[in-house]
RNA sequence: CGCGGGGUGGAGCAGCCAGGUAGCUCGUCAGGCUCAUAACCUGAAGGCCGCAGGUUCAAAUCCUGCCCCCGCAACCA
């Protein structure tokens, strides 16, 4: 039986229109999904939406809507992106399902039922205008609540704590112990440093008469739950937990942004899994944040960057490519659209575009469009190494990828690609072809190059699928190949004929704003 | 002394956790090629890897201190 994987990105919360850094995750997720797919494992990739709470409830009314109608217009926009990304998630879960809420409620009268959950009462100041309570962060300078908020009153409400402090030590311990759970490792720190203050049991309900927009606690018709806990089931809801046995491809990988490890994933949800007596996620794969010259994206800034406008532009590999090469996975990046243009143009057209373009173009014309094969016997020490050159290019690929370093990886894909390129130079089949004496000699330079541009679209497929398959495609409608560390050099079966030679990445003039 | 990240040839970045020829894209200079998307290939110039100590046969990489830059927090259910 393959071994499995189960990956989940996180899931976004519908109050906003995704952005570049919803868009990353999910091309870093589907990027590693995909790896693995093709690598022979069972891969069971999640993604969804976070559709409760005031905010939502909030919006909804603002606009007149139902919430459930306003959710379902806002899932649109996330999952037309996603789609547009090309992201091979297998499940869409979204926390307003009845199957998902299920088995919210089943986790809450389980935890409930153990003690875990206790009534107690949350007091403090309110915003009946803004319908929120207040925090200090809220104070204006002169610790007065700003005139936005209107009139402020203190207020209490009988509430459900979820007790998180008895299990703070047993948290500490499962770090230390644990040191690549978190994934950077730095992250790890930051959360151990969190945990060094005594952490308070956390708050997961609502009376209803204020926030309608949620899961009714089970025990307690009057409250619905908020935030994380209604949240982070979702990773375990729909792949299927019935209270007692989770499905088997739990634990898998959580893929977040590093603004939601502590406390949610880092604190609550270990936690939640063990009152709940299951394992904790295999781990949790932290993402930096995308900045736009050098500072953090905003929309007040107006200087987010439209992830479809960039589709539209460049095509949507252009897009996954530039994401996994210029963030170092778990590290801040900064966006630029000079630098994605430029890596546009080099990287993919010059070198991977290009390289697909002259080989196939050489085949069209000189073979009349019909990849020669070519003896072993016939190989020279350039064939020799170019094998074993590429054969080295994937494994650094594949090793990379095991190591969640894509950027690395694509790097030593590239070095891969540029050799082919090395290699067509070297024994420039121009030449060949002018004399018939080297006839041999040019079908197996054709032959090669062929090869090599197909095994290598097998690597590439797992971050650029229509690329790769745009690549196959040309090269005569080849069957993908699978991804391993050892390749055997690809055989191309005798006859195939190449298609009508394409240009992968057309040059784009830059926008004239630029 | 709050927590964390960063400071690497002209620009932008990797490498650092698992010390051992300083890597990638662009730019500059010189040459080659003409199959190809004015693309491709070769060579060269250009780095005291923020500063100062320490450990080591060996440090961009580990340890200590300092200087800049940036995020996050500062009783946010």
């Amino acid at each position: 039986m393959a071994e499995k994987y189960y990956i989940t990105t996180a899931i976004d919360y519908v109050n906003g229109l995704p952005h570049l850094g919803h868009a990353y995750e999910k091309v870093l997720t589907d990027v590693l999904a995909r790896y693995h797919r093709r690598h022979g494992q069972r891969v069971f990739f999640l993604t969804g939406l976070d559709e409760h709470g005031i905010k939502v409830q909030q919006s909804a009314q603002k606009q007149g809507r139902d919430p459930q109608e306003f959710c379902d217009a806002m899932a649109a926009n996330f999952e037309n992106l996603y789609r547009k990304l090309n992201v091979s998630f297998d499940d869409f879960v979204r926390t307003t399902q009845p199957r998902h809420k299920q088995v919210v409620q089943t986790c809450l009268q389980k935890l409930f039922d153990a003690g875990e959950i206790y009534q107690g009462v949350y007091k403090g100041f309110y915003s009946p205008r803004q319908e929120q309570f207040l925090t200090e962060k809220d104070r204006a300078a002169d610790g007065r609540f700003p005139e936005i908020f209107g009139e402020v009153i203190e207020l209490q409400e009988d509430v459900y704590y979820f007790k998180l402090a008895k299990h703070q030590a047993w948290l500490v311990g499962h770090l230390q112990q644990n040191p690549d759970w978190i994934f950077p490792s730095f992250r790890a720190k930051e959360v151990l440093g969190a945990l060094e203050q005594p952490i308070p049991d956390l708050c997961i309900s609502r009376p209803r008469a204020r926030l309608a927009w949620g899961v009714p606690l089970p025990f307690d018709a009057e409250q619905v739950t908020y935030v994380w806990f209604d949240a982070l089931l979702s990773y375990i809801s729909v792949i299927g937990y019935d209270g007692v046995t989770v499905s088997d491809w739990w634990p898998g990988i959580n893929v977040i942004g590093k603004d939601i490890l502590v406390p949610a994933h880092a604190i609550y949800w270990p936690i939640m899994l063990r009152a709940l007596g299951l394992p904790l996620p295999k781990l949790l794969l932290v993402h930096g944040w995308w900045t736009q010259n050098k500072e953090k994206m905003s929309k007040s800034t107006g200087n987010s960057v439209d992830p479809l406008t960039l589709i539209e532009t460049y095509g949507v590999d252009a897009f996954r490519y530039f994401v996994m090469r210029e963030m170092a996975v778990g590290y801040d990046a900064d966006f630029s659209s000079a630098q994605f243009h430029l890596r546009y143009q080099s990287e993919l057209g010059n070198t991977l575009g290009n390289l697909v373009n002259r080989a196939v173009s050489m085949i069209a014309r000189y073979r009349g469009g019909v990849i020669p094969a070519a003896g072993d016997a016939a190989l020279t020490v350039s064939e020799e190494n170019l094998r074993c050159e590429v054969g080295g290019a994937v494994k650094a690929f594949c090793d990379n990828m095991d190591k969640i370093q894509v950027h690395i990886a694509l790097m030593e894909l590239w070095k891969g690609i540029i050799r082919v390129n090395q290699y067509a130079d070297e024994n420039a089949p121009w030449q060949l072809a002018k004399h018939s004496a080297d006839a041999g000699r040019l079908d197996v330079v054709l032959a090669e190059m062929a090869a090599a541009i197909y095994l290598l679209a097998g690597e590439i497929g797992c971050i650029l699928p229509a690329t790769a398959e745009n690549i196959l495609s040309q090269l005569g409608h080849l069957p993908p190949l699978p991804v391993t560390e050892n390749p055997a050099w690809p055989s191309i079966p005798a006859g195939t004929k190449v298609g009508k030679p394409e240009p992968l990445f057309p040059r784009i003039e830059l926008p004239v704003s630029e």
